[in-house]
DNA sequence: CTCCTAAACTTGTATATACATCTTTAATTA
DNA sequence: TAATTAAAGATGTATATACAAGTTTAGGAG
């Protein structure tokens, strides 16, 4: 356990505390956890930290909060559950096993055309980024990756981090924060693009999931179409209903 | 404004409140909305109220909290967002123009075989629901929705609400409340049952919405295959990186 | 006029208290 | 013994205070 700063992410700390505590299996699936008066003993905290600890937990499909008796753990053991979305193609890639390849196809500096234009809300003299990568699973390559970020944002890429993680540069080198997604999937018929990228094994259609990325301060600065071959596609979630 | 009780939901009401501002466009996307103390002055509440409603919409995309300036309503136009998954047909469909129509193909009690047991985690002695319903939009059977429902936390369902909604029995009916959901989509080939009950107009695949969902007291009480067709399937999502 | 600084305002975190509401357990009563 | 009631314990909501930390504004120094 490390030292805390005075006024800071206390909540956050116990929070990761206990979810490793589900994830390594210290606290099974159906099992109540400490009420949150014995959390905040344990903690030396109050109980409104413990609670806002557990309201992320909750959100995050950690655990059940059952008014009266307690927060029960819910199970989340369904073979690499990304805990909804954002995940990117490396952070996936490091949970699974098998031969996962990333290779760049294309790599330049534009002026978006209109499309683009309109999906990244920018104008025709911004510089954009296009970064076009295939994934390689089993010697196979099934997903096709087309990048689009704002050079403004992100004023020094290169082939070698596209080639590594894009996401990783940002946050790391850039000291930017990816706050939040906006995602939507669709079925779409084969380009020529897709043929050539990728193995279709005789599919004509792709999923593309197509991804409009923001910063922390909701600055759009990325758009990405993520096409994967229709037998390779899986997209699992979690979702609360009424989000209180 | 309607009367408050004492100690119910004030959060809740507020949250309601102002995210109708953001949907009838009393609040634009990019503007800031007044900040923390003075929405506390104007509903005659503390700071900490006003936070609760604030991460509320935050959570649901609604806001972005920018630590320091204030929190700028976000554009959430995008035709019909569903704000995250777990919608129902019913949901989605009033939503939504053109003609809409849902037809109960099947509806009995079984007993569930082993793969069934497995979904809905039950005993072989367990009674389950199985409903197999078309949806048809513009005159073609796009989707093939097959419910499986435990009896025990249903009892008394029928054809007619079937044919209607289930979700609204359950909450309205029953005075149960859905709490939370797991989602995979993936694609999978065309069964002879797909092919019986929709227009599948050559296309040899289908999106496959696997939905388990869950009730207030985290018992798993439903599980639900929602088959699509190819060119009719769309998802969209709003998720958050970190959380917090 | 320009630059720098300090104040004012904003959101973020931590703590404390009070009471409501629901569940479970224990005690009481018939 | 059985049913009812009361108490204890759990989470939910509302309020208040204090300070931390980031942003903007206003004012002062040069």
């Amino acid at each position: 356990m490390q030292v805390r700063q005075v006024k800071k992410n206390k909540y956050k700390y116990i929070y990761e505390e206990l979810a490793d505590k589900m994830k390594d299996g210290t606290f099974q699936p159906g099992e109540l956890i400490p009420s949150e008066n014995e959390l905040a003993q344990q903690y030396e905290t109050s109980r409104e930290t413990i609670r806002k600890a557990l309201t992320l937990l909750s959100q995050n499909g950690y655990i059940q909060k059952l008014r009266g008796k307690g927060s029960v753990v819910l199970d989340t053991n369904r073979a690499s559950f990304p805990i909804s979305g954002l995940v990117s193609f490396k952070e996936l890639a490091d949970q699974m096993k098998g031969s996962i390849k990333t290779e760049v196809e294309e790599f330049n500096l534009i002026k978006p055309p209109p499309f683009l234009q309109h999906q990244l809300q920018c104008s025709a003299k911004d510089d954009v980024w296009k970064v076009i990568r295939t994934r390689t699973f089993d010697e196979e390559r099934v997903i096709l990756d087309k990048d689009f970020l704002l050079k403004k944002y992100i004023p020094d890429l290169t082939e070698e981090i596209c080639g590594q993680s894009i996401y990783a540069h940002i946050e790391h080198d850039l000291g930017l924060t990816i706050s939040f997604a906006k995602k939507e999937i669709v079925v779409e018929t084969c380009t020529e693009e897709d043929k050539r990228y990728l193995d279709l094994n005789g599919f004509l259609h792709v999923v593309v999931v197509k991804n409009y990325v923001y910063l922390d301060d909701a600055s759009l600065f990325q758009y990405t179409e993520s096409r994967h071959r229709l037998d390779k596609f899986r997209f699992v979630d979690f979702a609360r209903r009424h989000m209180k």
